[in-house]
DNA sequence: CGTTGACTTGATAGCAGTCAAGTCAAGTGG
DNA sequence: CCACTTGACTTGACTGCTATCAAGTCAACG
């Protein structure tokens, strides 16, 4: 089990070298680097740089490296200088923003393959957590910037994520303003279900490894409510949860239709 | 008052030509193209290609074309091939999703300067229509890439807009998961006043180009909640209402507490 | 075997939604 | 000029969905 990892030394006081760049250390200072590149690198067409050119593969491969986190450990926090990008290599993230008041809006989850933290200048607008132990690559948003002169499909490739992501926030903000609980649990299931299949990971039984109470603060309920309607689909047999983290969706054109309020009733 | 420029005729079955690009007239099918080019721009810095290289700048001259719209035009539809980025030279323009039963989610409301329309590939996410007559300046996002090229400086352009709008967004789901109505109508209001003032727009009184409706299908409220609610901030001293679509902010500082939540009561 | 933390279940309350009616300004036509 | 229409906004009464508060279950762990 992924626990084992949090048992791996810290790094905690090392100094910055060429290979484990000064500012990860001193924002992550928790954080594991590894100076082994990409050659490792197992995303495969998951991979930001999958079918560059050679030439601009070892580029990014000077200027990237690998982190690892422990669960629960902060990436960045809201406010932080915005110097980097990341791809997940293992593990899942959330990221959110908190209210003076401490009310929590997680914004997003990002799980092998995914990338986060683009943020051009300025500052990170959120915070970014692990949740499980996690493997990240980490890319300096400089030098992938520097990059685009010689190298003009890195940038399109970026923009290319940040246009999925606008997208997605689109279908976020419909859920969050005009869906019931109950849309918003089965739209919430669907979607990691989805994100599951297209990274080929098994479809089943698909694992949540978010709490409920990280479920309720992205889909703007409480952990009652989410507990209560995912114990309602599992009563009406559209989906079984063998453990709390692990469910199976036994029907996913009612929860299809429940999800984009076509469900009758 | 604009209600004039809906009388100018409408060019709805003419040839499509080099300068009057067929795509566009055949999706906005009430659109008036517009022969003359950015020369008469006005955004001044507001422009998406303020700054630019003079030769950088012409090349996009040659792919841009200005188009106008009634108010409540529809510019394209989710689902339409994205095929261009916008630019918004007058007027306003607001973009929804629509769930099977009717229910609306406006996502975004644009205004002078602002871009919208993102989309590098597939279809566009979400529907966009003129709240008022506008004025927008098209930009093929296909030349728009060609361009990068020689001149990268555009792309990073548009990625700054990008994140930007990914900020935004981060804030709007916070606001749509965790805030009270009070919290999303100051927050609104406020935010839409930050953008006026932004693009150097007299601050007050602050225009209401929208409907009550559209607000509420902006921030997941009901009408009458939102009128509620601003009736509610009227009668507080916070905000002054000469009109249903012009607000005066009498108390900054007191809407700003009530908007993130730290007011007392 | 007790502790702990996460999840679930139950009872009640409250915020915002729903339904309905009223106000108001701008147009329209006699 | 004035009665009538229209559409947007406002206000009021009531309902209901989801939050809140509280207690119970359960598995992991030491």
């Amino acid at each position: 089990m992924n626990r084992a990892a949090a048992t791996i030394a810290r790094r905690d006081a090392s100094p910055a070298s060429a290979d484990w760049p000064g500012d990860v250390l001193a924002r992550a200072d928790k954080a594991r680097v590894r100076t082994r590149s990409c050659a490792q690198c197992d995303l495969g067409s998951l991979a930001f740089c999958d079918g560059f050119a050679p030439r601009t593969v070892s580029s990014i491969r000077r200027v990237q490296c690998t982190v690892q986190h422990d669960a629960h450990d902060t990436l960045f926090r809201e406010g932080d200088e915005g110097a980097a990008v990341y791809s997940v290599l293992s593990g899942a993230i959330k990221v959110y923003k908190l209210m003076p008041d401490g009310r929590r809006q997680i914004t997003g989850f990002f799980f092998r393959g995914d990338m986060f933290g683009f943020c051009l200048d300025g500052s990170y607008a959120y915070t970014a957590e692990a949740i499980t132990p996690i493997e990240v690559c980490r890319l300096p948003m400089q030098r992938l910037n520097d990059l685009s002169e010689t190298a003009p499909e890195v940038q399109h490739r970026i923009m290319l994520r940040m246009t999925a992501k606008l997208a997605q926030f689109h279908n976020h903000v419909l859920l969050l303003g005009r869906k019931t609980a109950r849309e918003r649990v089965a739209t919430f299931l669907l979607s990691l279900s989805d994100r599951a299949r297209r990274r080929g990971d098994p479809p089943s039984p698909l694992a949540l490894p978010m709490g409920r109470a990280d479920i309720a603060d992205y889909i703007g309920l409480t952990v009652e409510t989410v507990s209560r309607t995912m114990t309602a689909f599992k009563r009406d047999g559209l989906i079984d949860l063998p453990t709390p983290n692990h469910i199976d969706i036994c029907r996913a054109e009612a929860l299809r239709a429940v999800s984009d309020g076509t469900a009758r009733g």
